[in-house]
DNA sequence: CGGTGGTTTGATCAAAATCAAGTGAGGTGG
DNA sequence: CCACCTCACTTGATTTTGATCAAACCACCG
C-alpha cells in the first residue's frame, strides 16, 4: 500500500476524481518520516512550508495557554492531513504534536499548491476536508461544553470509532488509540484522575474498556446513545451528491 | 455603501484580489432581505442551495443537544459569511440564526460555485475565510476547557472587539453586541445567572461593561493580558505576504 | 396597569478539581 | 538477577467553581 493510499480513499468518499486527478496525487513528491512519540511536527508561530500526511499512528493539536494547561483540540489518524490549512495560514496558532510513534508523508506546499492550480476537483476535496476538519472541532465545542464527563468521553470515542472505521482501521468496534490518561483529560478538559474515575464508570456500564492502547467498545448502540453521537457532522459522502 | 463592501474589504485583508476578481464579486446576483431578531436562516438537516452574507446584525452559529441544552459555537458580524461552509457540506450539522434584527444578502449556491471556478483568487480567499473560521473554533475549544468563566467571557469580548475592529464597527474599544446574558451563557457554557456575577466582577475589575446591546472595553491591555488573548489565532494580513 | 422577559440577589448543591498517598509494570544498572 | 527508579494508573479525602433553585426587581409594552 502506497503512503497516500488511505487519502484517496478518503477524498473519493465525497469527491468525484477522475484518472488524472489519482494519477496527480500518486505522483506528489514525498518524503517519508518516522518520528516518536511526543515528537513536535510543527509548533505555534512556526511557518511551515510543507504539510504532513499522516500514514501511521496519532497525532494531537493542541495549544498551551497562559496558565500552563495544555488542550488539545483535535486528533488525527491515518489518512489525515492535520496541518492542510498552513497551505493559507502562514503562521502556525497552535502545536502539532505525535501522540504515539508514527509515519508521516510530508508535501511541500509549493507541491500542493501547483496540484490544486492544475487539479481543481483536488482543491475542492482538500477544502472540503478542511471544512469537515471545522465540523469536527464545532462538535468539540458541543461536547466540551455541554456534556458531562462520562458521556464526553464516550462521544470522543464514539467519533473516533466512527473515523477509524471509515479508513478500515477498527475491526469488530475496537481500535488503537495509544494515549495516556492525562493526555486525555488534556482532550477533554478534565483532570487526569477524573479521567481514571469516568473509564471506570463507562467499564462498568459495559460501554467500552481501555487496555493496552486499545479502545473496545463493548455496546456500540449503547455508546452512541448515551453519548448523544450524530454522525452526520462527520458529512461521510454526503458530498457524492453535488 | 454596497453589500458587498464589508466583505471585499476582509477579502483583501489577507488575499490579493484584481480587478476582474472585485468586478466579479460586484456581479453576484444577491437578494437582499431583513429578518427580525433570533429568526431562524438554516435548520441543522437542511441542505441548503445559497450562503448568506451578513450586512448588519449578530448571527449565531449553534447545536442542541440531546439533554436539550443550546451550545452557541460562534458570532458572525458584517463581512461574514456564516454558512459558506455549505457550499461542499450537503446538510447542515448545526442551526444558524439571528441574534439581533439583521440585514442578510444572499448568494445561490451556483452563482458562488461559478464564480470561484473562474476566479481562483476569490476561491482560496473564501477558502481561507473558512481556515480562519477553524481556526476561531479551535480558539473557542480552548476557551471553553481551560479558562474559568471570568477569563473566558474577558476573552470573548477581546476577541469580537478585534473583529469588530477590523471591519471598522468599532469606535473607541466599544461595539454594538445586542444580545442577552442567557445567549452569552450558552456561547460560554455557562448559566445566565453565571453570566450575570461574572460581568459584575469584570465591571467593578474595570475590565468592561455591557450596556443598552453595547460591550465597552474600559481599559483594553488590561482586559488582553486577563483573557490571555493572543490574536495570532485571527490571521489578520498574514496572508498578503504569500 | 398588569404582564412578560431579562436581570439581579441569595442559599444550597453537585461535578469535578485538587491534594495526597498509594500500587504496579517496565527499564536500568550494579 | 535483583534493587531501584520512573511513570502511569488508582484510590481516598477535601475543596472549589459554577449549577440549581427560588425569589425579587425592573423596564418596556400592549
Amino acid at each position: 500500500m502506497r503512503s497516500v493510499d488511505l487519502m484517496i480513499r478518503k477524498l473519493r468518499l465525497h469527491t468525484a476524481l477522475d484518472d488524472a486527478d489519482i494519477e496527480a496525487l500518486y505522483a506528489l513528491p514525498i518524503r517519508v518520516r518516522e518520528l516518536d512519540e511526543r515528537t513536535s511536527i510543527a509548533r505555534q508561530y512556526d511557518r511551515p512550508n510543507e504539510c504532513c500526511l499522516v500514514v501511521r499512528g496519532t497525532i494531537s493539536r493542541s495549544k498551551i495557554v497562559e496558565s500552563g494547561k495544555r488542550q488539545i483540540m483535535s486528533f488525527h489518524i491515518p489518512g489525515d492531513i492535520p496541518d492542510l490549512e498552513s497551505l493559507f495560514l502562514q503562521k502556525m496558532d497552535h502545536d502539532i504534536t505525535t501522540v504515539s510513534p508514527a509515519i508521516l508523508a510530508f508535501v511541500a506546499h509549493q507541491d500542493l499548491k501547483n496540484l490544486i492550480r492544475t487539479h481543481p476537483a483536488v482543491a475542492q476535496a482538500y477544502w472540503r476536508c478542511t471544512l469537515v476538519d471545522a465540523a469536527i472541532y464545532r462538535e468539540w465545542i458541543v461536547n466540551l461544553s455541554v456534556r458531562p464527563a462520562p458521556a464526553r468521553l464516550a462521544h470522543l470515542m464514539a467519533e473516533l470509532r466512527h473515523r477509524m472505521e471509515a479508513v478500515g482501521l477498527s475491526v469488530d468496534n475496537g481500535f488503537e488509540f495509544p494515549i495516556s490518561q492525562a493526555e486525555l483529560g488534556e482532550a477533554l478538559g478534565i483532570t487526569a484522575v477524573h479521567v481514571n474515575r469516568v473509564l471506570q464508570a463507562l467499564r462498568s456500564e459495559g460501554l467500552l474498556e481501555m487496555r493496552n492502547n486499545r479502545v473496545t467498545v463493548a455496546n456500540l448502540p449503547k455508546l452512541i446513545r448515551y453519548a448523544g453521537f450524530d454522525e452526520v457532522y462527520l458529512h461521510e459522502a454526503d458530498g457524492r451528491l453535488q
